[in-house]
DNA sequence: ACATACGGGACGGCCCGTTAGT
DNA sequence: ACTAACGGGCCGTCCCGTATGT
């Protein structure tokens, strides 16, 4: 009882992978992947080195399991779980998922910023795999926008003069970059206010005719 | 008198601070500041350690240095060189300053992106003293910009119900959020489309009157 | 029923032992076995730990069965295959041994010496049973030459004077030296020169009276 | 008095080099060049990671000045010490040689041989820098044996058909093998004999005419 | 104002061996 | 008989900072 041991924990391959990446997600969030160290992962997964050895050949690929089994799925999940299939009108569904991020952000999100972010900052120059990695997640994230705004140009609600990959890049761009200036001002303000001119400008989306149900 | 070992570097004190903040800042553009590697600073400078911690506390200390000194002046001029006084039409100028760095991007800061956010999203969680001096110089350049749209709401080039300051600060962020998405996509491309459509967002901030002379 | 492998390597515990001695004799031959890996070992003979120790106790264990049942049997065909029962001439079977090893030298043999001197030099002082097993393979080495040496004695063909036990010890040295020598020197002419120079050494040991018929 | 500490010897760095150097030296003749641990040399040597660090760029650079500034001055000294200039006869002086060494053999070098043949079979297949290194020695001590032959037969004390590079190499070959069958032996024995059997083998390359005073 | 020598610590990689499971 | 998960531990590298010396 005194010993914190707790060894043996009945030999689950799968559990110990993802305490692992679970583990090495937080850390390398917290101080970033060159920065984040093996031991601590270890500590905070609670396994040893010949466990992670056995799981990963190295830092990197841990560091890209990372990005690929934990930070994608968190990603998607935020910026598209809302509007997996929105008929109806995508612009208000965007615009209702930038207002929720803005209303959501939580002390650490301001902080520490978003996790791929930081990862593309720090390891796109460095590892060629990382920036593959990293930016086939962000270009998830774009289709995911692009879909949307392509549904509405079908269906009438956004203007045809629309390109759907630009302005979908854009959205990330400007989203990302409001986390980042968040970050450094340390401003949940600031990024509210981003987020929210950002909402705005899809506004000018919009066609022209039926401004507000009685235009013409 | 028996050795003679032909260094002798004309012992010039202002001289060799800027070496090695030059020195300091390349490195840690490339790497990142909490890998970037003392040693490789000193043999990019020539210089020896006794050099830098006479001028220097700490590694630290040489990074805020390179933060004020360097990074500030360069980023400062890139985006607010073109405008100083363009009393005429603020929205115009931003929009050629935005095009001029679409176009004069080189592959090397697609790669490497801007060195304020490398440095904001690496260090701003960890060391309060460099998220101070990285938000005052976003701070600056918020400024810049939020000056000429409040010359442009005086001279009416600009709406009256645009906020100087939140608009300042989106184009800031949307700029920073292209510059990296680019780099992670490492693509010059879609920070040209990014900038291009910032550019176009500008636009509809014009008072509607004027410039809606050729719509239909 | 679900998985479905495609291993099942027909479970032959000699076969897979055998693997094991030769997988671990080439690692060991090529990086010497402190510096041998176990995992090397493993992917070269393409079993698992646990069939590895399920046929050795430990890594010195797999050590002491390459020498007695790799090395040994190598060795002693190479030295002693040719003049099994030479009861003829025992100093000219000794010299065609010497010429043939010479003739027949591959560049890997003059890269990687020989491997029971290998392993006498880098183990003989860290573990006793090492020293034994490597000096047995030594012995029978030795032994072999001296019985060829007191059969030519007893039918004439060698010097009376001759003390087969220590002749043969010193080819066995000598030879060992030529071939450390070429090692080091990555040259197969120095030991081509070396051989030669000891079978010709041999000659001095042949009777006075005959060969020397066309001396004047 | 307890504490051990004893720091600050006044800055000598050439005195810090030779300690290490000696320390690994004995660490490396010990255990083998890749088995040393450069921990253990260090405590042997009294100084710290960071002095090592500041001398030697890496283990190996470590190595190479082992080889080249200790393991070759004592093998020159030991084996061409006795007879620099020996103008009246090297056939005698070399068995002088022999037979002292044979004579002065300490239990250690038994047990670990010579230091010189222990790095070039563990370091020569692995490390081609070590190998030139290694050979380089090997090749001034084949040169001292060689001139102190061709100095004998200028002078008539050696036989004309001589050829003094091959003798040389082979006797420096046989020496180094008879070191290495009695350090797997654990034989003082054997290794004088073998010597004793290469003075012999001198006695071979004296001109037949004067053959103990009166022959003829 | 600067150079050299050095202190001490931590990190990632890898290694040998064990054990739960089949 | 054999597999795969896992336990710990050690090693070479490298790093930041200090102290002595000129």
């Amino acid at each position: 009882m005194a010993k914190r041991k707790a060894k043996r924990r009945t030999r689950a391959p799968q559990a110990t992978r993802e305490c692992l990446l679970t583990a090495a997600f937080e850390e390398i969030y917290r101080r970033g992947f060159q920065a984040a160290s093996l031991d601590a992962i270890l500590a905070r997964a609670g396994v040893t080195k010949g466990a992670l050895y056995h799981h990963f050949p190295d830092k990197a690929a841990l560091g890209y399991a990372v990005v690929d089994e934990v930070v994608k799925g968190h990603l998607l999940q935020r910026w598209l779980g809302v509007m997996k299939d929105a008929d109806t009108d995508p612009l208000t569904a965007l615009q209702k998922t930038l207002r929720f991020r803005a209303a959501s952000v939580t002390p650490g999100e301001i902080e520490l910023g978003c996790p791929l972010n930081n990862l593309a900052q720090e390891m796109s120059p460095l590892d060629q795999e990382f920036r593959r990695r990293i930016d086939a997640t962000f270009d998830a994230w774009r289709n995911g926008f692009a879909r949307a705004l392509t549904r509405g140009k079908a269906n009438g609600t956004v203007r045809r003069d629309v390109n759907p990959q630009k302005v979908a890049a854009f959205l990330v761009a400007s989203a990302e970059g409001s986390y980042s200036l968040a970050k450094s001002a340390g401003s949940r303000t600031i990024l509210r206010s981003n987020l929210e001119t950002l909402a705005n400008f899809l506004e000018t989306l919009r066609p022209p005719q039926r401004a507000r149900s009685a235009a013409a």
